[in-house]
DNA sequence: TCATCCAAGATCGTATACAATCTCGTGTCC
DNA sequence: GGACACGAGATTGTATACGATCTTGGATGA
């Protein structure tokens, strides 16, 4: 983890830490102390704390008076509200897109799948969901909507953690064709399939969870029993 | 200013200020010392930083490096932005609010609306721009969708911006118009028809605004002299 | 007179110190 | 033996101190 900008740390730490999270390499619930987490980092806890605060913020930590900051751990209503919003947002952010998109773009969307299958070839399940939530980013980039694309993004990350907790692993992942079908009707400027294809996507992304309203995962032992 | 909890004090004086910004006590541009704000609220500059911080992530306040924290300053697109934004979320979450009022719920509206007006005859302009956004966030609050209601909190916020800096003045505040409009739909639960008066409304509100493409208004005289 | 440079002041950025609060183990009392 | 209370340790909450960076005003030279 050499990061030694001095320039805007706190910034760059929180982007370490989301990374780390995206990437299922923090579980849900994981404990980040500030103290450990500056030394990490070489710097003190006022600037970890910065950091910690902005991850809250975006929902990726949770953050308890004088406990401290634990890796955010999405109830199963958050769950299905995060991608409720995604299924209001995405579609149409899709079908913007597919009248805009460039050569440029096509291929750089190209370029991030290709990067998805490696990830996948190689056994890196987390740098694939990660690579998958960005190709959403990208389309809502692609969309010139920074404003859309800002919540999206958060979204995106949050549905990181979602499949952290809730993915079953009976599903294959089974990404690849959507992404696929979605670059294709971008290319060809079609915005209606476009559209169609994200909002599909988007329910099939959902199905592949175990969003049934059993008892909800553990946190910690003392969580566990009900303290 | 009277807010002494000492409990979460920096989420108080967060919200102290968003407030004060929403009823356009505080103008876009206004500069933010992290000494004057600590010594109003009695806190030391730590806590106003994490309140700023906090502000700045909503896009309430801008921090610029070494030059302090000073109220946004949203620009032409990022009105347009905000407002499109808007426009995919709010009305299919009007529709979802349809389908699940309750009786307790329309009462709340109705008086909402009653204190708007009040606040317009008392010449309160400012707090009937507030309470005008706090009707839409807490439509989505009836739809009982907390991750989009929260969305919808921020761009609500930040709407209140682009009309302290984009509002025509020769247009009239005709909203409480489009507002009985939604509550009829809604107490109706009539889905369809909030959705699209919504929809109509956030049309509406938007060409009330000036959002044609001159020069961006200036923020100091430095930046209109193009530095 | 004008441009340039530099120093003083102001403001933010970060580190450190201390206070407040919580956790958890231990001891005591019933 | 079990329950309760208390205190040591650990962790976060806040204040303060010092360093870095930017602005501003005046002095200096051509």
């Amino acid at each position: 983890m050499v990061r030694h900008d001095k320039q805007n740390s706190a910034e760059a730490i929180a982007a370490a830490l989301a990374h780390a999270i995206h990437e299922h390499r923090l579980a849900p619930g994981s404990k980040l102390s500030e103290d450990e987490v500056g030394e990490i980092f070489g710097v003190s806890r006022t600037v970890v704390r910065a950091a910690l605060q902005h991850l809250a913020h975006s929902r990726l930590v949770e953050l308890r008076r004088n406990h401290g900051a634990f890796v955010a751990q999405p109830s199963l209503r958050e769950a299905r509200e995060v991608f409720e919003a995604r299924a209001l947002l995405e579609p149409r952010t899709a079908r913007a897109a597919a009248a805009r998109m460039s050569p440029a773009e096509h291929a750089r969307l190209e370029r991030h799948i290709q990067a998805e299958h490696a990830a996948l070839d190689q056994g890196a399940a987390g740098h694939a969901v990660y690579l998958s939530g960005q190709f959403h980013v990208e389309i809502a980039r692609i969309a010139d909507q920074a404003t859309v694309a800002e919540i999206i993004t958060q979204l995106v990350a949050r549905s990181s953690l979602v499949i952290a907790l809730y993915w079953q692993r009976r599903v294959a992942l089974c990404e690849s064709h959507a992404h696929h079908a979605l670059l294709r009707a971008l290319a060809a400027g079609d915005g209606s399939r476009a559209e169609e294809v994200m909002a599909e996507h988007l329910v099939t992304l959902v199905s592949s969870l175990d969003l049934r309203d059993r008892n909800a995962v553990p946190t910690s032992l003392r969580e566990a029993l009900g303290a």
